[in-house]
RNA sequence: GCCCCCGUAGCUCAGUGGAUAGAGCACUGGUCUCCGAAGCCAGGUGCGUGAGUUCGAUUCUCACCGGGGGCGCCA
């Protein structure tokens, strides 16, 4: 258990002796907040419960607070508990216990920051899901870091995580991007043939349609246009997404499961769901369509599922019968989708439908990440995919790297419209606050191969001497990951990691400047064990920070 | 017109209804006999506006102002 979480119970636990024993009024179930004050002089922990409580239990906060002060039991990880100011219960930690957590933390790795809060629910966690028919552009990078660390963060607090991207590999945007493949593999092939106006006109679509005839050459070229695109269209898709696959791979990203939109309507899912939401009576036929009657439950208007017999179901009809795939059918007790800004407009509708399903939409929580502006020094760059202005999520990799975009799309709160520059990113490395998280974990590497390289042994190091200002801030800051990750696993909020990051490395940096780690001088061999074992602490804190987020911990820069 | 998001320091952004609102960048000045100076230390300004709820509001509610996005039988 996280230690906010065991200073939460003490309260609790404070609170019931103390009504127990009359010093208190009955009252009902109470959880206090505990947070962490910004003065270290208020300690590591607080709790503002006696003002909360002091209306219902009609008595002054102060005197509240005194009466839970002296009902809490002691305990290892408590030194102090004081009460200052209007009624504020502070709590310092035990010096004693913190340097504990060096073994702690040692013997366990980062899994001593592993929770059950989770409690093995399981949670998918959907995103990126962007269509097919090209390559990841720049702006799709975010949603994949913010997918990704959110599993990631929702993996180490105990939920059974499930990653999935969603395959439209159905409907009417793949249709035109097969035609538009179609036109390219004709030129390819020397034949005449124009775009439509709706054609993608991407310079990717012409290297595909190329890379198509020559796999498939004049046997295909050949036939009419109905069996040529129809041999085309699966060749075309396999590539697109082998493309997507190998960019998110190469941010480390990998998934559970690529789920095909054209499944659902094959199988029994989509007839299945329309069945379920007829019978619940949210279905009607008008106008040669099938609607889903939305003003029954609050949205503004009602929403074709399925457009006309020939041309089948929309979009919507097919997101519907996919929610009714994987609340229904597959049973997730949550659902995460990562949505891009443009996206928005359809989650009330989409919560609406888990509503008219009949699941809780609770379950079904939808994080928009809003719009990238991408700069070139001061020049905003626009970028539409179906225009051919975008800049590939590659070349970003290329420019800036993996792990940088994982830490600057996660240091962002989703719904910030931030803005990316790209000749900084590639110009100014040392701005990039990500190398001085990385550079951090380097240095502590080198620390650790000096002292291998030394032939010091310092598993036998006596933690107790610790005792400087920085050491026991380092400590202190090492023991709040298991607090962040419960934080960022409850508010679904990746962006608490690299800020976490960033001061677990700033704090790492203070302690390197003000304590020498491996001394030459014979009578410091005790001090340097024992900082040893810090650092190295250190390092698995940090590296498993990193690891969250997504990026490497490098052992060398 | 309706809906969603955003507005915090010169810039980019944190901030869980609590105590004196914080970082980075940029700017200025210090700082290296041994483990990585890509570092460390010190310098100061700000919650868009107006009401409301509350013991207490940057945080919640409403209105307004400003910026972005969305309102399709496209996805």
């Amino acid at each position: 258990m996280h230690p906010q979480k065991q200073i939460a119970e003490m309260v609790v636990s404070a609170l019931q002796s103390a009504i127990a024993s009359n010093s208190l009024p009955e009252i009902g179930e109470v959880a206090p907040s505990v947070e962490r004050p910004k003065q270290a002089e208020h300690g590591d922990y607080s709790t503002s419960v006696a003002m909360a409580l002091a209306s219902s239990m009609r008595m002054a906060p102060r005197e509240i607070a005194t009466e839970i002060v002296e009902s809490v039991a002691p305990t290892s990880m408590v030194q102090d508990v004081s009460i200052a100011g209007p009624g504020f219960i502070n709590f310092k930690l035990n010096d004693e216990w913190l340097r504990s957590q060096i073994h702690v933390i040692r013997e366990a790795g980062v899994e001593f920051a592993h929770l059950d809060v989770g409690a093995g629910q399981s949670i998918q966690v959907e995103f990126v899901s962007v269509n097919p028919t090209g390559p990841l552009h720049i702006g799709h990078v975010r949603g994949a870091a913010i997918g990704n660390g959110l599993a990631n963060i929702l993996d180490a607090a105990g939920y059974d995580v499930q990653r999935e991207y969603y395959v439209n590999d159905a409907g009417n945007q793949m249709r035109i991007f097969a035609e538009s493949a179609y036109v390219r593999f004709l030129q390819a092939a020397g034949k005449d043939a124009e775009l439509g106006a709706e054609s993608y006109p991407g310079e990717y679509v012409v290297e595909l349609g190329a890379e198509l005839y020559s796999e498939l050459g004049n046997a295909v070229a050949d036939l009419d246009a109905d069996e040529a695109m129809e041999a085309i269209s699966a060749p075309a898709l396999d590539r697109t997404l082998a493309n997507i696959r190998g960019t998110l791979e190469r941010m480390g990203i990998e998934y559970d499961e690529w789920f095909s939109e054209k499944s659902l309507i094959a199988g029994d899912d989509f007839d299945d769901s329309l069945k379920l939401l007829e019978e619940r009576g949210y279905v009607s036929e008008r106008e040669g369509a099938l609607w889903f009657l939305g003003t029954k439950i609050d949205l503004e208007s009602d929403s074709v599922i399925i457009r006309s017999k020939e041309r089948g179901p929309s979009y919507f009809g097919t997101d519907i019968a996919y929610h009714y795939n994987k609340f229904v059918k597959r049973g997730f007790d949550r659902v995460i989708n990562v949505w891009g800004a443009d996206h928005h407009g359809h989650v009330a509708r989409m919560k609406a439908v888990v509503d008219s399903l009949g699941v809780d939409p609770e379950k079904l929580t939808i994080i928009i990440n809003q719009i990238v502006n991408f700069k070139k020094g001061d020049e905003t760059v626009r970028f539409n995919k179906r225009k051919d202005n975008f800049i590939a999520a590659d070349e970003l990799l290329d420019a800036v790297g993996p792990d940088a975009c994982h830490y600057i799309f996660l240091e962002r709160t989703p719904g910030t419209h931030m803005e990316f520059d790209l000749e900084l990113a590639k110009a100014e490395t040392s701005e990039n606050p990500v190398f001085y998280v990385q550079y951090a974990h380097a240095r502590l590497c080198a620390v650790l191969r000096a002292a291998s390289e030394r032939g010091i042994e310092f598993e036998d190091g006596d933690v107790s001497l610790l005792t400087t200002h920085q050491e026991l801030a380092l400590m202190r800051r090492l023991n709040e990951l298991p607090d962040v990750i419960a934080r960022s696993a409850e508010m679904l909020e990746p962006h608490h990691m690299p800020h976490f990051a960033y001061e677990v490395a700033r704090e790492l940096q203070r302690f390197y400047e003000a304590c020498r780690v491996i001394s030459s001088d014979p009578a410091d061999a005790e001090i340097t064990k024992a900082r040893l074992l810090l650092v190295d602490a250190a390092r698995i804190v940090l590296a498993g920070t990193l690891n969250i987020m997504g990026m490497n911990a490098p052992e060398r820069m």
